[in-house]
DNA sequence: TAGTGGTCTAGACCACTAT
DNA sequence: TAGTGGTCTAGACCACTAA
């Protein structure tokens, strides 16, 4: 093997040791100091490449424990959550949208207690069509918090969503991704059968403790989710 | 405000100062040795806050054109994709599993070509049932190549999925997530209707070049993969 | 208490790219 | 070509925790 340069080259010699298994799952591996001297670096490179790993979820850090192989190399895969106008283009289709209805109401108590509002708090609550080349992509119920909402909503040649993201931050959220058969409405909406499979994402946004929004997504039959590992 | 001292108080100065709209999204920050200069620190630690926040999709960086706050903040959410065993015991539930079938044959065409197979290759064909407290939890449809694997198959102690994860390793993978209506066979493993909304993972991975496993996963219904943003 | 990882510093050089 | 981020170094101190 030719001698590891920068972080990265290290990372995947330490990779490799792993894989070969000549450190085993569960095992300590050298310490920072050890591999440095080895690989002829700093200390500091080491640390880089190591954590990384960590972070990785292919190793396990812990002070004065030292360094060990993760026995469950728990596989993170992360999801780019972006704009539907974004995702929709991003697969070479036109975006539309249409925005269904707009009123102030009372949420659902599942969704009052899970943004943690006051009993008797009105939202905003938005239902909008996101469509892919005109065909419904996308069924969107949303529960706004007025109150975090700067005076101007958007006009109507900004989705909503797209809006939010660019103008609300947000601190904290939570997103669920389960599947639902088509209720009535969702249905309508879509175009599809009552009961179709619906692939459904669920977000809860916070500013501070301030309940920021509740969204479900549910998406037209044929979505999928992809990421790389 | 107190002067940031570490790295992460540096990363919340900046994010404060972006939810503040000091710096709105789209424009250029100060440099990482303005901002050092400002903070009494060295670039390294600016650059190991912006660096975070940059990979959190924050920011965009680029050498010579700076720093910028991101449009579009892509929010990546990560998910734990760890053995089914842990993640039913982390739910404080019981877990076991039953292998349904184990045979040798031929993958059908759409996954013998997503993952480069040869035709007429023959991989190791498992399915598993796998209970949550004894209730049907999760099918899993396995397709497995043969010449990646040591001699010895797991014993019935193990359930393949988790001998798999700490046995072979794997360099690249592709996961997708979807909804889909229980089939026949699904619906009668996991005793739901057919045409149940079933929420299901794809998975395929590679060792260098070589095909390791492709895998189907259905969940019954109900079941929700959550996590934080 | 001692050993290990986590972080910081001051300085340096390099890689990329807008101009 | 010059400006900006990316990385590396050698050394230091600190935080955590196993023994």
């Amino acid at each position: 093997m030719t001698a590891p340069q920068g972080w990265e080259d290290i990372r995947a010699e330490v990779l490799r040791r792993i894989e070969r298994r000549d450190w085993a799952p569960g095992a300590v591996i050298p310490t920072e100091a050890e591999l440095a001297a080895e690989f002829g670096c700093a200390r500091a490179t080491v640390n880089r490449a190591l954590s990384e790993l960590a972070r990785a979820g292919v190793l396990e850090r812990r002070r004065r424990a030292g360094t060990r192989v993760a026995t469950h190399p728990v596989r993170k895969a992360t999801l780019d959550i972006s704009v539907i106008r974004l995702e929709v283009e991003g697969r070479g289709q036109s975006y539309s949208f249409r925005l269904l209805g707009r009123s102030e109401a009372e949420p659902p108590p599942v969704i009052a207690s899970h943004l943690g509002l006051a009993e008797g708090a009105q939202l905003l609550h938005l239902t909008t069509l996101h469509f892919a080349d005109g065909q419904p992509f996308l069924y969107e119920d949303r529960w706004l918090n007025p109150d975090v909402l700067p005076e101007d909503l958007p006009g109507p040649e900004l989705s909503v969503n797209e809006w939010l993201v660019k103008t609300v931050a947000y601190t904290a959220g939570e997103i669920s991704f389960s599947a639902a058969s088509a209720g009535t409405e969702e249905a309508r909406r879509l175009a599809v059968p009552e009961g179709a499979a619906l692939f459904v994402i669920e977000r809860a946004t916070w500013l501070g403790a301030a309940p920021v929004t509740w969204v479900r997504l549910s998406y037209a039959p044929g979505y999928r989710l992809r990421t790389a590992v």
